[in-house]
DNA sequence: TTTTGTCTACCTACTAGTAGGAAGTTTCCA
DNA sequence: TGGAAACTTCCTACTAGTAGGTAGACAAAA
């Protein structure tokens, strides 16, 4: 019953993991071609231009993650379950390497010369992240399970800054247990002692 | 008195002012040729390839680095001081635009791609800055200014993480006080109350 | 006189993107 | 129901421009 994706998806899969491994200008049409055996011409007729496609992929990365994010809140029992189940998807990401990096940090990184259309998903993309952190924040301080020194919003920046370097620390080191390492405490020092 | 600096200090320079905009593929020889007036054929002369390049400019970065953690540790009077210095260096950095990001921290999230010559460079800085804030955090502990809930090895590699993430959300989110208002809470929980 | 730094001129490989056409599929209507 | 028009998807073949890199000439300095 499951259907195959179809070319466009194809497209946009492989670019999605070209980009996580180097970025905007670490891929391009030729090397999708030769992934998914296809001309390039027949790339450019699904999305005429790079940053079209990438803007279209960020749009879908946005919209799967704000999905994932919001069954979550429905789903996990509670806020503190919700983050850990948060974290606990990119811990398997990075350690069996399937998505070792988030689409839109590495994107952010580059943010200076990404073309418009790309920058502005990216930076939406932030906002989302934030806002639900911060409502899991909120909703676990309600439920008095944490216990926040700082205001929710800044407090999920802090823990979206962390999800992040910790990100970065796995890769730079070649050491993906370290994402654990460093966001597991950040975490646990939010629950009410 | 100040002498010109030599043309090849001058290429590292605008290499490592594209690096920090666009990272490793988001720059080319034409680029720094037309910054700095000089041929392209020029460049080469002084840095036979890309790869060799960029290995010589992370390695001058993390000399530098190195002798500024260094005197910092000579300078400021306490490890609290230490600390406060280092992110005020990078506040500054983001606030005035001079340089708003890590090189190293760019080309991290390249990593997967980079030449080995320079991915190894990079993880040397990364080795050298969690050490060098794990010195300051276990001299503050001794000192009894610091109170770790973890091992001084494992906070720093948090604060690490935190700084580096910080940028990023700036960067995103196109909010240069982002990043001071993510890393001061941090440093601020390590003190003893 | 050798070394250093710069230049012009060039190379090959690759970049994003286009033109035009061959199949197959869908739509629509007499 | 048949068939023409329209659309979709892919192709080959191409463009202009850029990538990193090279060869060799020239001038000034050591």
């Amino acid at each position: 019953m499951k259907s195959m994706p179809s070319t466009s998806d194809k497209i946009l899969d492989i670019a999605q993991s070209l980009i996580v491994a180097g970025g905007y200008n670490g891929f391009s049409y030729a090397d999708i071609s030769n992934a998914i055996g296809i001309r390039k011409a027949s790339i450019h007729h699904h999305f005429p231009a790079k940053a079209e496609l990438v803007a279209v992929l960020v749009d879908r990365y946005t919209k799967q993650a704000e999905a994932g994010l919001h069954s979550l809140r429905e789903q996990a029992a509670s806020p503190a379950d919700q983050l850990r189940f948060y974290i606990d998807y990119w811990r398997s990401c990075i350690e069996n390497a399937s998505q070792p990096f988030c689409v839109c940090a590495m994107l952010a990184s580059e943010m200076q010369m990404l073309p418009n259309e790309v920058a502005s998903r990216v930076r939406t993309h932030f906002r989302n992240l934030a806002a639900w952190l911060t409502s899991v924040l909120q909703a676990g301080v309600e439920q008095r399970l944490f216990q926040l020194d700082k205001r929710p919003e800044e407090q999920a920046q802090m823990l979206m800054a962390s999800v992040h370097g910790a990100m970065l620390s796995a890769r730079a080191l070649g050491d993906p247990g370290l994402f654990i390492a460093i966001v597991g405490p950040e975490i646990a020092r939010l629950r009410v002692a």
